[in-house]
DNA sequence: GGCTTGAATCGGAATAATTCCTAACTAAGA
DNA sequence: TCTTAGTTAGGAATTATTCCGATTCAAGCC
């Protein structure tokens, strides 16, 4: 769950490098943001990363880490995903992988399947769009809720 | 965007002995709502199904459109779909097929690809969980969104 | 180091989607 | 027909997210 510190480090100067060809302004803010997401593997939700990065910056606001995110992803250093109906989960991973997703908890975990990576468009989706990323989702229920299935039902 | 006649009532006879079996009483909300869901290949979200069956049932409740879908999706009945952040829609078409779903406006359309279906799950997610399915998203822009690329922006 | 300025932030209000609550209703079996 | 457990209506409540106006601040310039 936790990213070694020379990948976290790799992040930020990509990071640090898109930013700065945007021209977006270096703030204090952004940086622990990005940080805080940089550092974990675990999909947090926006609302997960306010309360973490509140520790850090206590006057920092929820529209700040949520335009922040979008922001970032806007720019193509973090991915949104999440099950429909669930809050979205931000992702800074950007190295090809896929998900499993738990459709009771919805808890994501990264999968690595170079299999899933050598997907390609079927020929008649070229007149519904332009794909520009093909995800694979494996939706099941994780081991955790498994063990707890007969206990607690009425999951969402 | 029209489904056949004939598969329309292929699917409300399965409805109705699936309803039948987990013991569902066959209100007249329900059976109006699955319907309407089960003739159009839209992928409709709650609002758009409540909006439709209310021309029907005026009365109807969204609580009552929302808490059927649910139950439909538990009894395997409807699918979930849709772009997280956004609103959940809801699919009553069972067969294997997969999505293209548009970034910017959340539309989704079918896609049938037999090599999609044929995927597994790469032995290592054994240990994460069980597998139910495996959703392959094509994520892109649609060819209307495309047409307007340079114009109103801001979409999200 | 001090100015300037447009971008970014704060924080609370507003909105959107969904769920909860409970009194009233009804399908289905005896 | 009677009974009753499951279901619904409708408005309130909750949750996730966004908006907005006033304030602050990063960064280029002197």
């Amino acid at each position: 769950m936790k990213v070694p510190p020379e990948v976290v480090e790799s992040r930020l100067e990509r990071f640090m490098g898109v930013a700065a060809q945007a021209g977006l302004k270096l703030t204090h803010q952004r940086l622990v943001i990005y940080k805080e997401l940089a550092r974990t593997g675990e999909h947090p939700d926006a609302e997960t990363l306010f309360r973490r990065v509140r520790k850090k910056v206590p006057t920092i606001s929820r529209d700040t880490v949520y335009r922040t995110l979008w922001g970032l992803q806007e720019l193509g250093l973090v991915e949104t995903l999440g099950h429909p109906g669930r809050q979205v989960r931000f992702d800074a991973n950007l190295d090809k992988h896929h998900h499993f997703v738990c459709t009771r908890c919805g808890k994501v975990e990264d999968v690595y399947a170079p299999e899933f990576d050598r997907l390609s468009p079927p020929g008649r989706v070229k007149k519904l769009g332009r794909v520009e990323r093909i995800a694979v989702e494996l939706r099941g229920v994780c081991a955790d809720c498994a063990g707890k299935e007969r206990v607690g039902r009425k999951g969402r």
